[in-house]
DNA sequence: GCCGTTTTCGGCCCGACTGTTTTCAGTCG
């Protein structure tokens, strides 16, 4: 089976940082690493793009030499350059630059001094107090490590968006109501809108005396002080998230949002562009030699390169850069677009909420429409709907679009998928249906070739509509079934098939890439929150986080049309 | 290893904090 992107990435990423501890040449490593980034965050894969015979020296960052590493591993699936430096050095030393306070010069020099070579090897060295017997090595820096060791041990992952939005924003009050602060803004992945947060940067501007740096580091939450300066603190909350203060005057407001909301490669791209024209940009403003010339807000720093503002969740270096330059930045679909929602549940099965109760909900949303779209007989836990029930539920919805004003019902299921490709009702009954939600919830197993298959073959009823949470990922959970995305993208462009993001925080799916292929198939997509509850209904911004991450404007969302114009598309 | 309206060679983003130092290297973001 072909390899695919993030695997191609996972293999460079270990290279750069094995090349890194044997001491190559840093910016050698660097390209391996912005290659490595900027093929994991490409939405088409580079086995699909071989195919069609392209050139992936194209690719910014891609070079002759790269370009044949990457269809090598196509080929072949071997790097053997990979092979060769994991000769020379142990494989495991890679795992060891992941503990915190240990990089790559102080891996090579507790491999060559002590001949650790694994994450074992490091524990009883600590343990027998060899480390701090090391040059440059001392009490403080074992003690660091002996801690980093559990840290990556207890493997604490990145944390879902909505999650870090409970610890974020009570900290964010917090910090607003320290004497003197004026301004208190969270940046890094969490402003980029990213399904998962690694940390959080927040920026604050205050008065000069205020000490707003020394309550942030007593703040009740807090588990953990890592570093404490005046401009610059650092420290872990309880909950295991990592919280980075930074206190600015406001001049530099502007640059150091850019700054700190990232992403890394994105920063780099603007920074290269203002050493074209002349300029420094740091965070703390835009210079011209020594003079600061900008940076008081973030459009003056992109006007400096020459570019208009640049949403945040576009700031991934995925193209963004040369969109603004051509001034072709398409306007992104937003919260207030969306007319309906196309995918939820009620007590007739999971959910917990009745439909008329459902149905008053998306009313106060402003909804002009909501489909219920409970789930079919296959999936027994959530007491699924037969054929029978299916089509009372129909008739009660008819009666309750008679009775209720200012919300239309549509009368739709969340059919599985099953195994072979068909649907899990017959579809006499789907007809009776305005639309249906197609879903695999068994079976994650299959091959990619199979599961492909599956899906295809399900698109090929003339009743299916919209495809539900097509992977079937959940963050930090399970990964998604093995799907050949392009293919199913190309099936559902030709079909007319609708494709959907589900907005529920830990599913998000499709992914951000997934999105801009969609949408260079000329996919639509519907954006659905699958809620099991009225609040859940809610959950909507999420979705439209990640599609806006994914490149999407309004025209490529179907539930931003009114009641007619998406009976049009769905039809 | 990549890249070019300074360049096909010689650059490549940059500052804060910490620890172990006595002027700075390593790490991080």
């Amino acid at each position: 089976m072909a390899i695919h992107n993030i695997e191609i990435a996972g293999y460079f990423d270990r290279l750069a940082t094995l090349l890194e501890i044997e001491g190559a040449n840093a910016f050698r490593v660097r390209a391996y690493r912005n290659a490595a980034r900027l093929i994991e965050g490409h939405s088409e894969e580079m086995s699909a793009m071989l195919s069609d015979g392209r050139d992936l020296s194209e690719l910014p960052g891609i070079g002759e030499d790269l370009a044949e590493k990457i269809a090598t591993l196509v080929e072949t699936g071997a790097l053997p350059l990979l092979d060769e430096v994991e000769q020379r050095v142990p494989r495991q030393l890679a795992e060891l630059t992941r503990i915190e306070g240990l990089g790559p010069k102080r891996v090579q020099q507790l491999y060559q001094a002590l001949d650790i070579r694994s994450l074992d090897d490091l524990r009883h060295a600590v343990e027998s107090g060899k480390v701090h017997e090391l040059e440059g090595f001392g009490a403080k820096t074992e003690q660091l490590i002996q801690a980093g060791i559990g840290a990556l041990e207890g493997e604490e992952k990145r944390m879902r968006l909505a999650d870090a939005e409970g610890f974020a924003e009570p900290l964010v009050e917090f910090l607003r109501g320290v004497g003197g602060v004026k301004g208190v803004t969270i940046a890094g992945s969490y402003r980029r809108c990213k399904e998962t947060v690694g940390d959080l940067d927040i920026l604050v501007t205050c008065r000069k005396d205020s000490p707003v740096m020394d309550r942030f580091v007593e703040y009740e939450e807090v588990g953990k002080v890592v570093s404490h300066g005046t401009t610059r603190s650092t420290v872990h909350l309880r909950s295991g998230l990592q919280v980075d203060l930074r206190v600015l005057p406001a001049v530099s407001y502007g640059a150091a949002l850019h700054y700190f909301t990232g992403s890394k490669a994105h920063n780099i791209e603007v920074r290269k562009r203002a050493v074209q024209r002349d300029y420094k940009i740091n965070e703390y403003g835009v210079y011209r030699g020594k003079k600061r010339v900008a940076g008081k807000t973030e459009q003056e720093v992109f006007e400096t390169v020459g570019l208009p503002w640049i949403p945040p969740e576009l700031r991934e270096n995925r193209g963004e850069i040369e969109a603004a330059e051509s001034d072709s930045l398409l306007t992104l679909v937003e919260l207030e677009d969306i007319r309906g929602d196309l995918h939820c549940h009620t007590d007739a099965t999971d959910g917990q909420q009745d439909l008329e109760t459902m149905a008053r909900a998306a009313r106060e949303r402003g909804y002009d429409y909501l489909a219920i779209t409970d789930h079919s007989q296959a999936v027994r836990v959530a007491n699924g709907l037969d054929a029978d029930r299916l089509l009372q539920q129909v008739d009660r919805i008819e009666r309750l679009n008679e009775e209720i004003e200012g919300i239309t019902l549509l009368k739709g299921v969340e059919v599985d998928i099953l195994a072979d490709g068909r649907l899990d009702l017959p579809d006499e009954v789907l007809a009776r249906l305005d639309l249906t939600v197609c879903s695999i919830h068994s079976g994650f197993d299959l091959s990619e070739e199979k599961q492909t298959e599956r899906v295809l073959r399900a698109m090929d009823n003339p009743h299916f509509t919209i495809l539900g949470h097509p992977t079937g990922r959940m963050i930090n959970v399970r990964r998604g079934i093995a799907l050949d995305l392009g293919r199913v993208l190309k099936a559902a462009a030709e079909r007319h098939r609708i494709v959907e993001v589900n907005a529920q925080p830990a599913r998000l799916d499709l992914l951000d890439t997934a999105c801009m292929l969609a949408r260079e198939h000329g996919v639509k997509i519907a954006i659905s929150t699958d809620a099991h509850a009225e609040s859940q209904l809610a959950f909507m911004r999420f979705g439209i986080n990640q599609a806006r991450r994914g490149w999407l404007s309004a025209d490529d969302v179907i539930n931003t049309r009114d009641l007619a114009g998406l009976r049009r598309l769905i039809q």
